[in-house]
DNA sequence: CCCTTGACTATCT
DNA sequence: GAGATAGCCAAGG
């Protein structure tokens, strides 16, 4: 018989709910570690199959963007979630808690300017 | 069966 | 770092 998408729905809904908050993981990522290597793209449909709501937010791009065009409503409502944990989104770039302090990042994340 | 879509990724310019 | 290009793979028309 044909070995269906299930396994492939159930793995990537146990893994993505297994991801820490305040820590996020990329399609690709998910993907392998259900053991379905390049099936990036299929991760966002089989989250969306899911009976249960899962922190499909914690999902990102392997560049660690958010994939969702920047200001769209699906943005800003991972965006916000996303903060709530304590990761901090700036122009649709995700940055994890322990960010070097770089001094010009300082500036980028307070937002700060010459005076 | 062919073509289009998409919450993707890697590589090159 | 940003834009273009190619590769990828399942689902639906």
């Amino acid at each position: 018989m044909t070995i269906s998408m299930h396994q492939f729905d159930q793995a990537v809904w146990k893994i993505v709910s297994s991801i820490p908050a305040g820590q996020v993981m990329g399609y690709g990522e998910v993907a392998r570690a259900a053991g379905f290597p390049r099936h990036a793209r299929m991760v966002s449909k089989a989250m969306g199959r899911s009976p249960d709501p899962l922190p499909w937010y914690r999902v990102v791009r392997s560049n660690r963007t958010l994939a969702f065009e920047v200001g769209g409503r699906a943005y800003n409502r991972q965006k916000a979630l996303l903060e709530a944990e304590g990761v901090q989104v700036i122009n649709g770039k995700v940055i994890p808690v322990a960010v070097g302090d770089t001094g010009d990042l300082d500036r980028l994340l307070w937002g700060e300017d010459d005076s």
